[in-house]
DNA sequence: TGGCCTGAGTGCCGTAGCGCACAGAGCGTG
DNA sequence: CACGCTCTGTGCGCTACGGCACTCAGGCCA
């Protein structure tokens, strides 16, 4: 597999590793692509191999017997897939899809194990890694409950934007309502609104964030708190 | 403070531990009322006391602004709360509720934490409980998004049932519509339903479960998955 | 150039659940 | 015993959203 993302994008999670024992870890990891749509981990099924994203991000979705996906959480070169290893679980809590094409660090769970046992340095990242996806997931559940679409649907462009490095990537509506657990339509008004207030501009999937500050406006509280926890352990 | 509460009913996440660090940790450990209402985990603040319930039970709730609380989980005689402990994290992630009264067993975050330190298969068996907190997490966002009130509340009343050791409690719709994150109203309607069909039998906040085999059908298939979630780590 | 597919706009109707408000019922208390 | 509080039943209008279906536009391919 060839990587074509520009390699200077870190994993901002394995960053501050000491040198040696980030070494280390790069020894066992091999870069691949991240492919739109491809599946990494399948819900209740053993994790294979542990992913930091660098250009690419990946979304956790849930699935509940006849309805549509729906998105618990994000993870991009801030995070990693796969930490519940660190908790000696090889099982993939929920289902992760590829949800923006790029490049990826991958290692074999076998190897990562290892690794945890060798660097308490890495252990300590994921352990505070999974309070911050604990954090996630009960925001996100309390958000998709009570807040309305339009709010959230900003919320999701924001991180969507940390994680893709660029003010434009691809999205269809239809994708973008599985992942709020929402109607089509009820996502191309949504867009159309916060298009119509000069925030975003899209076509045929194609979107561009325009206005980053004021989408941040529109965007529920949700966002910053997701922040804020994110910075409290990092 | 005196417990009241037979003490014939165990922790269950402890029971199993070697008997050495059992003891070491029940050393440290001093039995205490839970007391219906009282917070014992506020979000984002320090956690000073881990509490292993084993009558009562204890419910996690998030907080989102200007809405009723939401909740996220539910700590009985098979769990823990303060389980974050073993991430490293001294901070509670959501606010924690007595949800039914009785007793339980608590001990310092700091003795805690040495505990951790010495006691290897309290350590693991912290883990695995973190990664079930996590897949109830999930299931209950998914949950609470597609499901309706009548087999939400079904799956609740079981839940709350399994820790209460007990067929009989006291649970106000007001209470209900609370961690349901619905209208006291909407409680009210349904929970007339399941009375009607004679599965359970309320007055003035006391609930009595008549049919649990009968709830079982009613609730949604969530309660099943994540007893099977538990089971596969116990 | 024409056909075709995918993505998006739009409308219509049905409904679950909200916000609010009020009434009645059980129970404790002065 | 009467009062008042808490808990529950119920009604009304409203809105967001689901389900469905049809249309139209942009881009790809033959």
């Amino acid at each position: 597999m060839s990587v074509k993302a520009p390699l200077q994008i870190f994993s901002r999670l394995i960053e501050g590793l000491p040198s040696k024992q980030r070494k280390q870890l790069l020894n066992g990891c091999e870069p691949v692509d991240l492919i739109f749509g491809h599946v990494l981990h399948e819900a209740n099924q053993p994790i294979r191999h542990v992913y930091f994203p660098l250009s690419g991000f990946i979304s956790l979705v849930t699935t509940l017997d006849g309805h549509q996906p729906l998105e618990m959480g994000l993870i991009g070169n801030e995070g990693v897939l796969g930490a519940t290893l660190a908790l000696g679980v090889s099982q993939a809590p929920m289902r992760a899809v590829v949800q923006g094409s790029g490049s990826a660090l991958r290692i074999s769970s076998q190897l990562f194990k290892e690794q945890l046992l060798s660097s308490p340095a890495l252990l300590r990242v994921l352990k505070s890694y999974l309070y911050v996806v604990m954090a996630q997931l009960s925001q996100s559940a309390a958000c998709t409950h009570f807040h309305e679409i339009e709010p959230r649907l900003a919320r999701w462009l924001l991180m969507t934007h940390d994680r893709a490095h660029a003010d434009h990537f691809h999205l269809t509506h239809e994708f973008l309502a599985d992942m709020l657990g929402v109607r089509r339509s009820g996502v191309s008004i949504a867009a159309a609104l916060l298009q119509a207030r000069g925030l975003i501009s899209y076509s045929r999937g194609e979107i561009n964030i325009l206005d980053r500050a004021g989408l941040e406006l529109a965007a529920c509280e949700c966002y910053a708190a997701l922040q804020a926890d994110y910075r409290a352990q990092f």
